[in-house]
DNA sequence: GTCTATAACCCGATAGAC
DNA sequence: GTCTATCGGGTTATAGAC
């Protein structure tokens, strides 16, 4: 912990480090972030970036990709319980993000997509810990199919397509610069939603 | 061209350089990969690879998403008539790509997907290569789907959700090292053809 | 905990002989 | 077309004062 209490507008040089990386992480992936670039924009100097990572690059990624999934879920949750039905509150998210995704130019994406990529055949660590943020994801997703009724089984199976869907749909539209991909994503989500509320092998 | 013909088992150093980019930006992503790394794949040395390519690892990047999206394409094309039903060769797709995965342990992935999420805020020509490999796969998917008496517009659509969906559980799978994510997606993309056949407003 | 300076290394790219 | 040698710059990471 910080050697002093700090008021909540000013975070400290670790968590401002750490939101940092998310960010650039989230923009341009792992290998085209550097450690310099984290600490310019956390504002802190590199040897206070050593200090609280000594593990270097990759123990920050592990972390970014950690706080940076926390971050998400819990946004999820919101726009998720703000819809009534099943079909809309789906829907809602890949409209969201396609929101997001306009405003900031198609630069703020998934926080660990491109992360999780680049990770597959160069770091067990950075690989474990996309996995668990996708993992978190399907989890805050399962919990509102199963509020709706679906069995577990069918909750799981839609939760990892919807967030499948998602992910697929991001990544089209930040190539093609285009909201469109999101915009049919969502369209698909009611389809799967309503699909999965009507088959009774589905019930519990 | 080349100062002499070649045989087809012996490629020109040129196709080996674009071949081994085209492997090692599947596995890696674009800026893992190096120049050098390049050049040792392809057995070819530096001076050569510069000859070929006078615009650096820019423009081998543009010529990889372009020959790896085109070799996709057509065995794309083939997976998809290899069913009749329209379900069962969406389904298909899915399936393959998991057996591959499997069989590579989760490194020969998407020849696109990496390098189209790193090059959104560094590079226009990268993006905008990955951008039209993306599209060219979209018709190849659509062609099936006219041919089974989609509209333009619902096999626009269903042709969008199904490479999103695809691109999705392909990136969970590869960071989850798990069939699953694609297992699933397959289940989904017989729902949602099934939907679209069904669909009156989606008849010509 | 923070800072500056710098070490050690690897990258993309070029030069120029052949 | 091919090769070797090398340049200049940016990278991760460390040293050591404060």
């Amino acid at each position: 912990m910080a050697g002093r209490a700090r008021s909540a507008q000013e975070p400290g040089s670790r968590q401002r480090l750490v939101s940092a990386a998310v960010t650039l992480l989230a923009r341009q992936g792992y290998e085209a972030t550097t450690v310099n670039g984290i600490a310019v924009e956390g504002a802190a100097p590199m040897g206070s970036f050593y200090f609280h990572f000594p593990g270097g690059k990759e123990e920050i990624g592990v972390a970014a990709l950690g706080y940076g999934a926390e971050r998400f879920a819990e946004r999820l949750g919101e726009v998720l319980a703000q819809q009534a039905s099943l079909a809309e509150a789906l829907a809602g998210c890949a409209n969201w993000l396609a929101d997001e995704l306009v405003a900031s130019e198609w630069a703020d994406g998934c926080p660990i997509a491109a992360t999780a990529l680049e990770s597959v055949t160069r770091s067990a660590a950075l690989r474990a810990a996309a996995a668990a943020g996708f993992e978190r994801w399907c989890d805050v997703l399962r919990d509102r199919l199963v509020s709706e009724g679906l069995s577990d089984e069918a909750a799981t199976d839609l939760a990892t397509n919807a967030l499948s869907l998602i992910e697929g749909a991001e990544l089209l539209a930040r190539a093609q610069a285009s909201p469109y991909p999101l915009y049919r994503a969502a369209s698909a989500l009611r389809t799967l939603a309503t699909a999965a509320l009507a088959d009774p092998a589905d019930a519990p």
